[in-house]
RNA sequence: GCCAGCAUACCUCAGUUGGUAGAGGAGUCGAUUCGUAAUCGACCUGUCGCCGGUUCGAUUCCGGCUGCUGGCUCCA
């Protein structure tokens, strides 16, 4: 364990070494270049700069040659201290002045720089002993990025690169660079027909699900229902836009405004839905609710709509609508730890049910624009943190991330190859309660205030079918493929037996194609096995004399022939 | 929104000194009736993303717009 972290702290030092290196190079080729920040990140390092001139691909294996150079010189690392006065004083000469603005952060009297022949920068290190060390490294791409992230400074140009201890590792991750590439859902999204969006005709951020991809919808929604309905959700259906009015009490037109979508008909003012929560909150409302009846558990395939910025739209995962598996739950202060728990159980659940054995749990906390009072954050984030404690669940915690109207947990999945995507999310909310002055009658016959949990357990429909496509690369469980077996006769006079078997699949509830076209076997299976159709069953003369198909499977290949009967069970349907 | 790059047939992509375009796959038609990852042949396919400018002439050069990709920022 210590070893590995240990290794992993070198490979850190390694890159931010590299990053140096890649500065000097930089330097050299653009004397003029003032440098920002240049730290080791996740699968490499960066460093910032401002050029005189914009950066383009061609640039980079220029760099490279430069740090070739650099590495192949062997120069030593040397550290050393200088008053801040004296850093400064340095720093200034040479004009470096985003390295003197970072100077002035530093509170400590002494500062370190870190020298390799003519050039030097300011840095805390530690360094590898010199730059011989570095085996490889590549360039990666190029990138704007602003000063310290904030889009009211300057836009610096940003190069991306990474290094290894080894070639061999290097190779390695360049492969899985490109295996991510091959798994990519808008790839696999149109190789597989499973959705498109049609930015020019019908708009950027807005998802529509062909046949396949709406079959493989229908399947998790299905699900969905059927486990909600199995804990005690009911579920509601609200109408997609609704007055302003009822997003002024949320508090949305206040702390939402700029993700929201308005419209006016009639000379009234109405707003397309980015949340379901006003629209449940109305339906408990609609009568006195006993605390008998609580909790009241809201579910909802609720599609909302919400503002992104045009940079920031990605395939399914970052769209302008989406629709989440929300729900809503109206319980009593004693019943909130309780539901938080319920909750969680149901979360895990259902994304391991979909193939996620691995995930990290993080602690959102009060960002800076918030509504309601401190003591209902403070009770709310308790909530939160005792439910997981009491299950024993380890998270981080992610400051300033929960939502305008209370914290919340994030579940985040891990695919097969490794990245965490956004799943589920709990959050528990005393605001909105307040807002909205919901109240239940009490074992006293006094009106109680409810709280209210929101949570999604999937997240959204387009995210998770992103996700869940990357994680599997489109090669869908059975439960879950679009098409899950497709009939392949040989000859045309096998084609009454492959209608006659796909009938029968069809009344077991199984989706099935056959293919009937007048090909040979080998294309037909190709193409099957292109599109990643779990089980092909081919039917010959063999087959229409027996009453059986011959099975192929997509991992396992020919299983040879057996009854309808066997094949159904051996599948799992 | 900002920085950089990109936009050519249904898809993937060629196309340089500016003279209205091609390849492979897909599709259609025909032949082949075939046993576990590609049978053969013929044919069809385009406002070269949109609008404007320069030019005798623009897919090519310039500007604007729409959108995509990778980042910044944000997030289900």
């Amino acid at each position: 364990m210590y070893n590995i972290s240990m290794e992993h702290n070198d490979l850190e030092i390694l890159r931010h070494s590299a990053s140096h290196i890649m500065a000097m190079a930089v330097k050299k080729l653009f004397p003029d270049a003032k440098l920002a920040i240049g730290p080791a990140i996740e699968e490499g390092f960066y460093y910032d700069f401002e050029l005189p001139r914009p950066l383009t691909e061609e640039d980079l294996p220029k760099i490279e040659a430069e740090m070739t150079e650099i590495i192949k010189k062997d120069i030593p690392f040397e550290r050393l201290e200088l008053s801040k006065e004296k850093a400064s004083q340095l720093l200034e000469n040479a004009g470096e002045k985003y390295k003197t603005e970072l100077l002035r952060e530093i509170p400590d009297a002494q500062v370190s720089f870190y020298k390799n022949g003519d050039f030097t920068d300011m840095c805390r290190g530690p360094h590898i002993s010199s730059t011989g060390k570095i085996k490889a490294f590549k360039l990666l791409k190029i990138a704007g990025a602003y000063w310290r992230g904030d889009e009211k400074n300057a836009m610096l140009q940003r190069i991306y690169g990474t290094a290894f201890n080894t070639k061999k590792e290097l190779d390695e991750y360049v492969t899985r660079m490109e295996e991510a590439l091959k798994r990519d859902h808008r790839r696999l999204g149109k190789e597989l027909d499973l959705f498109n969006i049609y930015h020019e005709q019908a708009g950027a951020g807005l998802v529509y699900y062909h046949p396949k991809g709406a079959a493989l919808r229908g399947v998790i929604e299905d699900t969905l229902k059927k486990e909600h309905r199995k804990r005690g959700y009911q579920q509601v259906v609200i109408p997609h836009i609704a007055k302003i009015d009822l997003w002024n009490t949320s508090g949305h037109t206040g702390y939402y405004k700029e993700n929201m979508y308005f419209m006016n008909i009639d000379e009234q003012e109405y707003v397309l839905k980015p949340m379901n929560c006003p629209g449940h909150i109305l339906i408990f409302n609609r009568k006195i609710n006993s605390y008998r009846e609580l909790p009241v558990r809201f579910f909802e395939l609720g599609t909302v709509y919400r503002y992104e910025r045009s940079g920031v739209l990605h395939g399914l995962m970052r769209v302008r609508g989406f629709t989440q598996d929300d729900a809503h739950i109206f319980c009593t202060q004693e019943q909130l730890q309780d539901e938080i728990a319920k909750t969680i159980d149901f979360a895990f659940d259902m994304i391991k049910k979909f193939g996620f054995e691995d995930f990290k749990v993080f602690l959102a906390t009060r960002p800076e624009s918030y509504v309601g009072t401190e003591e209902n954050w403070k009770s709310a984030t308790k909530a939160l943190e005792d439910a997981m404690k009491a299950k024993g669940i380890e998270y981080d915690v992610d400051p300033g991330a929960g939502v305008f109207y209370g914290p919340k947990i994030d579940v985040k999945l891990k695919d097969a190859i490794g990245r965490f995507w956004q799943g589920p999310t709990i959050q528990v909310d005393f605001n909105n309660p307040e807002r909205f002055d919901l109240s239940y009658i009490g074992e006293d016959g006094a009106h109680h205030r409810p709280v209210m949990i929101h949570r999604v357990v999937l997240g959204s429909m387009e995210r998770f079918i992103g996700v869940l496509t990357e994680h599997y690369a489109g090669a869908f469980p059975f439960w879950l493929a679009p098409v899950q077996a497709v009939v392949l006769p040989i000859a045309d006079r096998h084609n009454d037996h492959a209608q006659k078997i796909a009938e029968l699949l069809r009344e077991k509830d199984i989706r099935v194609e056959t293919d009937e076209r007048r090909e040979k076997i080998g294309l037909k299976i190709r193409e099957a096995q292109m599109q990643k159709v779990p089980y092909m069953l081919v039917v010959g003369d063999k087959e229409v004399e027996l009453g059986s198909v011959a099975v192929r499977s997509r991992e396992k290949g020919d299983l040879g022939v057996r009854s309808l009967e066997d094949f159904l069970k051996e599948a799992g349907a």
